[in-house]
DNA sequence: GGGCTGAGCTGACAATGTCAACTGACGAGC
DNA sequence: GCTCGTCAGTTGACATTGTCAGCTCAGCCC
């Protein structure tokens, strides 16, 4: 096979944002450093250089891809007709707390302030399979509030679970429970 | 007046707990340098090292002392006969909101993962009150879980508020429609 | 008065982000 | 087939920063 010059820079950038979401999901921010990046993607510490404007560009878009992928899920989800509403709507949630859990480091960087534009563009793409399967079970009137209530509530219920803000033994309760209630409360309209 | 050696030095903690407050407000983190704080405060960049372990420590108690400033309002708050229990509820979600808005940077500071053993004690000190005030309006029985439910729902407003992923045009809602909405929710019950 | 303690200072060092200058290979145009 | 520009990648250098070791010195205890 052969590889021509641009598809070798292609597979750098790649390797250099895989090393350096890599980094992040193992040691946090502080581990991603750019000679180590460039030590893992097998380059120098300056061939970042050659594919992001600086670190912090580097990690931008490694935000803006973990996005990209939840939203190509929601996508998918919201275009499946064997999956009732409810349950697309579970699992939308399940994605974004599943990340949050497991990889805490990469859910902090998603939502760090201020987001860039490429950010905003690759989380905003989930925003329209969200409304739309919310519209099928509240109506479309209510969609867009039900659906910023509830992303909210996930997003700080990730946030004080990783704090150690949220346990079960000083709320006596948990983030299924918390879920469970405010669906519930949401169900009753 | 004199002044003794002890005094002065609780003196020069508190300048650098100051400056470094300051610091983060004005310029975020990348702006808490140890030279700078300790430029602010008056001393060298090695003096806070004669009263923190590190600088994560510093930090740490700057946002360690916000949690108490605000479990102090929340004690004087429940505490206060005259304030009917809605508005003390009220008041307590809206400190948050205000320093989520006005202090971004402290507040990320205050939610930083993972937290340590003094910031989650002083963090923990707003519980009972808060916890009180919510059982006069829901019952005892029901208060943890509508406050965890509270708590997170805030936590995660402010946050998306701050990535820029809340806004009024893409959501047609804002913070104080989404509150109105879930604490309507919970009146009803 | 003498010694001790602890606050604060300074020189030094390693890690890191960043840039400028350089190298070398690929590919377009002749 | 040759030339030459382009650009990915390297390397030396530099400024910034957190941290530490060793030092100074003023206040306190006996």
């Amino acid at each position: 096979m052969v590889i021509s010059r641009s598809e070798s820079a292609a597979a750098t950038r790649r390797s250099l944002l895989d090393a350096a979401a890599g980094l992040l999901d193992e040691g946090g921010p502080e581990a991603v450093t750019l000679r180590e990046v460039g030590a893992r993607a097998g380059v120098s510490r300056g061939a970042p250089y050659r594919h992001f404007v600086d670190k912090g560009d580097l990690l931008t878009t490694v935000a803006a891809e973990a996005w990209d992928r939840l939203a190509d899920r929601a996508v998918e989800l919201a275009a499946d007709p064997a999956t009732p509403a409810e349950e697309k709507l579970r699992k939308m949630l399940a994605g974004l707390l599943a990340i949050g859990r497991e990889q805490p480091h990469l859910y902090r960087l998603m939502h760090q302030a201020p987001a860039g534009d490429e950010v905003l563009r690759a989380a905003s793409r989930s925003q329209g399979p969200f409304v739309a399967v919310l519209g099928d079970l509240v109506g479309e009137d209510q969609a867009y509030r039900y659906g910023a209530l509830l992303l909210t509530s996930v997003h700080g219920i990730i946030g004080m679970e990783a704090s150690g803000q949220l346990t079960a033994d000083k709320w006596h309760t948990d983030a299924d429970d918390i879920l469970t209630l405010l669906t519930g409360m949401i169900g009753d309209r």
